[in-house]
DNA sequence: ACAACATATGAACATGTATTTATATGTTGT
DNA sequence: ACAACATATAAATACATGTTCATATGTTGT
């Protein structure tokens, strides 16, 4: 396995830092499965507005979640195909082994 | 999907905050091929032997990665091979679709 | 147009973290 | 046992980051 390059790596890394915090991860999982509402998301996993939305905002700009509008409320779902299929990978290894 | 666990989620946010710093990738990289030295390491990768070393102990702590002796170096290489699997999956991604 | 609703942003604070410098611990060969 | 080598640890510092509180922006229905 040939050495990524050095602005590869910081550009992994950086997805990986997103995905370095429990709150984050929450609200990825939480949208796996269908896309998700901010209100729904702040309601369901005990989590104040702004706090969701100061995160979403970095999983916005890293592209690792998108949102669309329906009426008032905007519906976030996770935008990369890869990371997703990773996070439940991820998800059903931990599980395993601890 | 059904949510991980909430311990769940902070034993993998741990692991990704781990994976989350350009240069403990960098490192993890570097030993995905073969066991290298701390000494080597640290050559190789133009960083000082204290911080190679640091880093090594935080990823030791967290079982990503392992020390063997070999007369008066010590060898790391990947010990979760969950890990190094997906660490090369996402390397191979990034260099596609950047 | 206006009030109610839904989401986003900004400033402030506390805590966490990567790196450096200096030093300690441990191992080998003679 | 001792000097040389290899790795680990400690303290200090500079910087990044998660969270809260307050407020702004934008959208819908009447």
């Amino acid at each position: 396995m040939t050495m990524p390059t050095e602005s590869d790596t910081v550009s992994l890394a950086e997805t990986f830092k997103l995905l370095g915090d429990p709150t984050r991860l929450r609200i990825l999982f939480y949208c796996l499965d269908a896309p998700r509402s901010v209100g729904d998301i702040a309601e369901s996993l005990h989590l104040s507005q702004s706090l969701v939305s100061h995160h979403l905002r970095l999983l916005r700009s890293a592209r690792l979640v998108r949102g669309d509008r329906r009426a008032r409320q905007i519906f976030y779902a996770l935008s990369d195909a890869h990371v997703s299929g990773m996070l439940m990978d991820m998800a059903h290894h931990v599980r395993e082994d601890g």
